[in-house]
DNA sequence: AGCACGCCGACT
DNA sequence: GTCGGCGTGCTC
């Protein structure tokens, strides 16, 4: 019997897995997801099990020598380990790590006596081996024994013969536990507060009708172990309910839980939530956890101590043995995108796994994405639609201000007079203020008007952002430089063009000097305690003012918000990208949705140079069927996903001409292979030099993954990488590069 | 990690 | 001509 291995070579994982021979005495204790201990050149490490090939084409096929643990993983964990490294074209070795704690602790092998009381009952012809009537005498003096101490006492192979023959003869069994101390049994209860579960039983009165029907088909999709469905709630429409009450349901199965959130500083309230109902039960997992915390989360998962894990896009890759339910909140979110190898979408991979393990995925959103809102036109996700604010919300009241206008009247700020106006109303009445913005920094553009000289970064080729600390920054790699305010080519002077989120600070505090002001950006934010530090002192109304870029347009909710104001709305609208439109939508409802969440009524109003178009116009509705059918008719006329599947190959490299050169083969050749591939480019990336690196790229188009996958092997199999050249495969980009 | 192989520069 | 620097790649 053959298995193949991902072998860890020091601290690396190699790629392919290797071939071992499994020996008859561990036949049956090894299954897919097993750890082992290997021998690998003329020495040993470990390793996980993934495979079990009939045959193999390697000469000298060495032994696995130990069980290290005999579940590291569970089996469908694994298969969607393979699944995830063929769809997404890297190496297994390269996503083990993804499903694995920083530190691999090793559980210990026990063996107990179940045969009878003391060695008088039992009689040395009984066993065959010899060395058997002195093991099972020690045992059954000792009750419970780990391997390690009978290994050190009987050395050698006679020992497994023994202990294989009192364990066939059910004399003894084997477990695997954490430490020495004794068995402390208690796998029976999963630990569940009774009270709590009635809790939230009670809590399905207070549910409006939608909110009932969604769970209904969400229960139903528990109990027969699948379904998949898009849970289309506009913001305040209490989706988080539906999600909870489903948690509940799997629990009530015994079964466990992920629930996924598109960025950190969005786990705590969802935790939160969770943890009021469901206590102990409920664990956080992400990647900024120490590592210590990280593995203690991760045993805790295995072991079915916790049975819900709140995170970002890792936390999909927690152990749990038994899963009922998947939850993706804001789904629509480009940060379910990894971006880096394995190049997965979060999205994609939790349907695969929730199809292994019978687990029910939930993809909820208050814009879905294209491609979500398409599966579900075609019936692959089931839509559920909460279309009612609850608790008396009423949807705010959304105003275009056309910052053509304000500039033909000779303004020259980036605060219309109607956003002057309702900010001074909202805070005379002594409610809150929210500024969203795209960008940081004070000035994103910086030109000296006499020579047109932009100072750019020398490692990423993009323009330095002038920051009021009096210094330009580049916004991809962080690079510094002093500012002299002339013109290094020719002297003349520099202006500062644009406004990001300092400069709007800045306007804020000369308008109205009374306004106590607070910004959230990455620059502020360096630390997420931070974030937590701005977002309470805004709750507790110590501000009444608050800027900021992203972070402060997702899920946040400032009951003291009165009025919503959007800088500049075309920011993301002509970025060179098919999403582009779909994003500025997305923005836009979200940030709109900020706006007077409780029952008081809000006010937001969208400044935009475009006043005319559809994602605009459509988002200040918030009209999202519209905006979706518009959208879904240009890709289809377009030929973008959802109706082709995309590939971007990247290359990068110290020298443009090598990276160019190779661009241009690479393109030749898949070119030659493709039937129903359409090959786009090469041409630079959108940063086409980043951290001192030229990038070019490939764009591909196929029918389907299928057609894409082969001829994407195809090619790749007759290009060969020039040395100095990294080559990016990624499958369904989603952002820029 | 270790170990082989391999391609350049300094030596006998 | 050879010896040896360590860069790169392989380990079933």
């Amino acid at each position: 019997m053959l298995a193949s291995v991902i072998v860890n070579s020091s601290k690396q994982w190699i790629g392919q897995p290797l071939v071992y021979e499994v020996p008859a005495s561990l036949i049956g204790e090894i299954r897919l997801g097993t750890w082992v201990r290997v021998p690998i050149g003329n020495r040993e490490t470990d390793g996980v099990v993934v495979g079990f090939p009939q045959e193999s084409t390697v000469q000298n096929v060495k032994v696995i020598g130990e069980v290290l643990d005999p579940e590291l993983l569970p089996s469908p964990v694994v298969e969607l380990l393979l699944w995830m490294s063929e769809y997404y074209l890297c190496l297994p070795g390269e996503t083990l790590p993804l499903f694995l704690p920083p530190i691999l602790k090793r559980r210990q092998c026990f063996w107990s006596w179940l045969g009878g009381k003391g060695r008088e009952g039992l009689d040395p012809a009984l066993f065959i081996n010899p060395l058997t009537f002195e093991v099972a005498a020690y045992l059954s003096r000792r009750g419970r024994v780990t391997q390690r101490s009978l290994k050190s006492r009987w050395p050698g192979k006679e020992l497994d013969l023994a202990l294989q023959e009192l364990e066939a003869r059910g004399f003894v069994v084997r477990e695997w536990s954490w430490g020495s101390k004794a068995s402390k049994k208690q796998a029976s209860s999963p630990g569940l507060e009774e009270e709590n579960l009635r809790d939230i039983e009670q809590q399905v009165i207070n549910l409006t009708f939608e909110q009932r029907l969604a769970l209904k088909y969400l229960e139903i999709g528990l109990k027969q172990g699948k379904g998949n469905f898009l849970l289309h709630g506009i913001t305040g429409s209490g989706k988080t309910e539906v999600y909870l009450r489903a948690v509940a349901a799997a629990l009530n199965l015994g079964k466990g839980v992920i629930v996924l959130v598109p960025e950190h500083s969005l786990i705590p309230q969802m935790a939160e939530r969770l943890k009021e109902a469901f206590g102990h039960l409920v664990v956080i997992l992400h990647g900024d956890l120490p590592t210590g915390e990280r593995t203690g989360v991760w045993e805790k998962l295995r072991s079915g101590e916790a049975k819900i894990v709140v995170g970002t896009r890792s936390a999909l890759f927690a152990p749990l043995p038994e899963l009922g339910l998947i939850v993706i909140d804001e789904e629509h979110s480009p940060t379910y995108k990894h971006e880096a190898n394995p190049r997965y979408d979060a999205r994609e991979v939790a349907l695969k796994r929730g199809q292994l393990q019978g687990a029910v995925v939930v993809l909820g959103s208050a814009t879905p994405s294209t491609e979500a809102y398409f599966l579900a036109s075609r019936g692959q996700l089931k839509l559920l639609v909460l279309k009612q604010r609850v608790a008396g919300g009423q949807l705010p009241k959304v105003e275009i201000i056309d910052m053509r206008e304000e500039y033909l009247q000779g303004r020259s700020g980036y605060l219309s007079v109607r956003l002057q106006e309702e900010i001074r109303t909202t805070l005379k009445r002594g409610e809150q203020v929210l500024l969203f913005l795209n960008r940081r920094g004070y000035a994103p553009h910086v030109t000296c008007r006499c020579c047109g000289y932009v100072p750019t970064c020398t490692n990423c080729a993009v323009g330095l952002t002038y920051h009021v600390d009096g210094k330009l920054r580049c916004h991809y790699c962080g690079l510094e430089k002093g500012w002299r305010g002339s013109c290094p080519r020719c002297g003349g002077s520099l202006a500062l063009l644009g406004a990001g989120t300092q400069r709007v600070e800045a306007e804020i505090r000369t308008i109205f000097p009374e306004a106590r002001v607070l910004r959230a950006d990455s620059d502020s934010l360096k630390s997420p305690r931070r974030w937590r530090e701005i977002y309470n002192l805004f709750l507790a109304r110590q501000a009444n003012v608050l800027i900021g870029t992203q972070t402060i347009a997702k899920g946040m909710d400032f009951p003291g918000v009165s009025l919503v104001g959007v800088i500049n709305a075309d920011v993301s609208l002509f970025l060179p990208d098919f999403r582009a439109r779909e994003r500025t939508f997305q923005l836009l409802t979200q940030v709109a949705g900020r706006a007077g969440r409780r029952s008081r009524e809000g006010k937001v109003l969208i400044q935009t140079f475009n006043p005319q178009e559809p994602a605009i116009v459509l988002a200040a509705r918030q009209d999202y069927e519209s905006f979706y059918h518009l959208e879904i008719a240009s890709r289809r006329t377009l030929r973008y996903p959802p109706f082709v599947k995309l590939a971007r190959l990247g290359l990068m490299g110290l020298y443009e001409g090598e990276v160019i050169s190779a661009a241009f083969s690479l393109a030749r050749i898949l070119k030659e292979v493709g039937t129903s591939l359409e090959v786009l480019g090469p041409a630079p990336a959108a940063i086409p030099k980043v951290r001192g690196e030229y990038r070019w790229q490939l764009t591909l188009k196929a029918p389907g993954w299928q057609e894409l996958k082969e001829a994407l092997e195809a090619g790749l199999g007759r290009y060969c990488c020039p040395p100095g050249i990294k080559l990016i495969k990624e499958i369904g980009p989603v952002n820029l590069w």
